[in-house]
DNA sequence: GGGCAATCTTGACGATGACAAGATTCTGTC
DNA sequence: GACAGAATCTTGTCATCGTCAAGATTGCCC
């Protein structure tokens, strides 16, 4: 109970992180507020610019986490295209307020060495999946790669928007694989 | 000029949602602030809210906008759904704060007559490209559309979010047309 | 011309971000 | 064990914001 504790949480930067992972999961990132997140923390409220500086700083640390933790997960996925597509999917839906904020470079310093290495960290792990179909399939080119990063982020960000129609089910990792198969086997042709 | 303005601007409404497309251009909609509108309009801080009611309600109306906007250019398009997904990237680069509302619920009024009916008018000229496939082409399934709609969706998206690589140029449209040609020609498979 | 709606202005309050000054605790060194 | 300094907080303040209320002004319709 931290009415016990004094001047030393002994865990606050970990604590606000996930505070504000459920604050933007419940409300998105426009209802995060430092305040807010130090008195679900119970701390007073100038206390979270310790450790991050202030809000940009807390979203830049939010967002390098998520980075990582796609990295991670696209890593976990294999090589198989469609397998690293359906991973990114879940990663999305399953990190939703991570996923928000990495895509809204306005909201953190996107020029933070921490946020740069940890892009590249995740870029790297998208591209191992295009480099495993390239060596498959000779003749894949820079537009494939590009295809399919767009055509799995938009389903998931669509989705995470509550813009797709009803009728894809609840999984959307199965759904995202049943979209994103078709950028591999097109409709018949004339 | 405004200094010879009594207390009737005669067109608040629209200088405030042309305003405000300035201000999230610039920085974000999270920079958006009805005073700030208000100063850029030459008002009093509460008169927004005689137009919008809140905060939210000006977002509900650019996401209208938008979403009509988003209708028109797609309608505009024609039915060739490489056509209609270029158009849409186009709409999402040229339109980019209005854009980044619409895809962000949250921001607004989500249950909003209005922007049902607006969503349904942009979701009905997205789907006419869709049906025109399928008319040339038997056999086109849900799944297609999802795809068509995940890959433009999402190439807008990052290209947007500054997140995709250097090379592909400045025009948008013609690198998404690259990128969204591949879902209707895959690479040589093995 | 008058009444009412529309469209503003002014003022106030609570919440926020950011900053400053200071208090407490922890750690490392001697 | 003591001390110094870093780390980690607390308290307070200020400017800005969103929202609400009360009131002033203007336009429109009968």
């Amino acid at each position: 109970m931290t009415s016990t504790r004094g001047y030393h949480h002994g865990d606050l930067r970990r604590v606000l992180l996930a505070a504000a992972v459920e604050v933007i999961e419940e409300s998105g990132s426009a209802a995060l507020s430092l305040r807010d997140l130090a008195r679900r923390a119970g701390v007073s409220h100038a206390a979270p610019a310790h450790h991050f500086g202030d809000r940009a700083g807390l979203l830049t640390a939010l967002a390098v986490q998520g980075f990582d933790l796609l990295a991670e997960a696209l890593h976990a996925a294999g090589t198989d295209l469609l397998d690293v597509g359906v991973a990114y999917v879940d990663f999305a839906v399953g990190h939703r307020a991570h996923f928000e904020v990495m895509f809204h470079p306005d909201l953190y310093r996107a020029d933070d060495p921490e946020i740069r290495a940890a892009r590249a960290r995740s870029g790297r792990a998208l591209h191992a999946g295009v480099a495993a179909l390239a060596q498959a399939r000779p003749g894949t080119r820079q537009d494939d790669a590009m295809a399919a990063w767009s055509i799995v982020h938009g389903f998931a960000t669509l989705w995470l928007a509550g813009a797709l129609p009803a009728g894809l089910g609840d999984d959307p990792g199965e759904a995202a694989r049943a979209v994103t198969r078709r950028l591999f086997t097109p409709p018949p042709g004339p």
